[in-house]
DNA sequence: TTTTATTTGTGCTCACATTCACAAACACAA
DNA sequence: TTGTGTTTGTGAATGTGAGCACAAATAAAA
């Protein structure tokens, strides 16, 4: 195919391919067909064979992808071949639960770092890791951290982001409601919990 | 304007709007302008007068849009006029956290109601609910909740999900992985953190 | 009243994502 | 080798949302 832009709802849609592969890998599948694949994660086979196209040919003709090859593509594509850590920003509740959290692993992501502005809260453990004081993000550069999850109160945020991004934080995941200020080099996803569950009276 | 679908995305953005014109109204502001409003909510000033028009017409020209009466006006057609009630299903750390989440008051969203599969989590409270055994959630209709917040494992969703809908509930707000079957008549909101995380990583 | 400066509301255009349709590639049986 | 049934990969068609430009409406100054 010649080249083309891949979109972005294209890479928003790997992960979920990705659990679909490292599925059918644990179920020593050998191959699966769009059309399987499309029932498992309830959407269209053109849509699932489209996306794939973009990163070149994956499967066989009259056969279908191999899980195994597949799910490591992928995972190469999304820069999960090799584990990726997060800072976590904000030891409250929320925060708490995504430490927890039992979802990351399977992607090769880990939160490898946890601050807080509280002095109450700095020392603490949650898991295995110990709150750190929000002066030594800093050090994040030199601790290969590039990413960050974002559970900060939204009075925070800003702050916290400028201070990420000095920090040479690319990639943020920020739970904070509100508009936050990236420069274009940072990537950020919003999820705007109260938003979310806002949307759904209007259907009722 | 002649009739026209209103798009998902217009919907979408309406909790954001409404969130913008709170603000307002409560540092008495009494107008607002498009352009104003865009350069705080950090998005360009057509697409909210377009997404505005959908429902008919909100402010005067020259003048721009009344703060207090659009937020009213937007709340109800979110249904936000009135308050919300939703049930929590998982009584984990992350709907723990949900529980304490104080985002939602601020839409008039209230979480009414907790359960659990767990015999050890039953009958605990949790902020001032106390934790219900999942067998009950067929008293959902009667309690008039038509709302869900489903925070329990993969594999737990697809049965409580049909649980949920057998007892009346219309809309979901999914944060377990994995495709969830639901009846048409549904509308379900998928939050998968997971999946957001590890987009990030391909931006790098 | 007239002019000037704003600002909304909306038809139109453009860009882009989704869906379709089909040729090419493959497996397997006859 | 030929034929049949799959399945991928992709150009093209379709559908849809975002962005634009501008007329209409308003306010305020001249």
């Amino acid at each position: 195919m010649k080249y083309r832009r891949i979109p972005d709802e294209t890479i928003q849609r790997l992960p979920m391919y990705l659990r679909g592969f490292s599925l059918l890998e644990d179920e020593k599948e050998e191959t699966v067909s769009s059309r399987r694949l499309a029932v498992r994660l309830g959407l269209n086979p053109h849509q699932i064979r489209k996306d794939l196209s973009y990163f070149g040919s994956f499967g066989r003709r009259g056969v279908g992808y191999p899980v195994r090859a597949t799910a490591q593509r992928i995972r190469r594509i999304l820069k999960l071949d090799k584990t990726q850590k997060a800072a976590l920003i904000g030891a409250g509740r929320l925060g708490t639960a995504l430490v927890a959290y039992p979802g990351f692993s399977s992607f090769n992501l880990e939160i490898a770092a946890i601050f807080d502005k509280d002095p109450q809260k700095i020392g603490k453990k949650i898991g295995h890791l110990r709150v750190e004081s929000i002066e030594r993000l800093s050090g994040l550069r030199k601790r290969k951290i590039q990413l960050a999850i974002l559970a900060v109160p939204a009075e925070a945020a800003q702050s916290v982001t400028e201070k990420l991004v000095k920090a040479g934080v690319k990639g943020l995941l920020n739970f904070s409601p509100g508009h936050l200020k990236v420069p274009a080099s940072v990537k950020k996803i919003d999820i705007d919990l109260a938003s979310q569950l806002s949307i759904l009276p209007y259907y009722l």
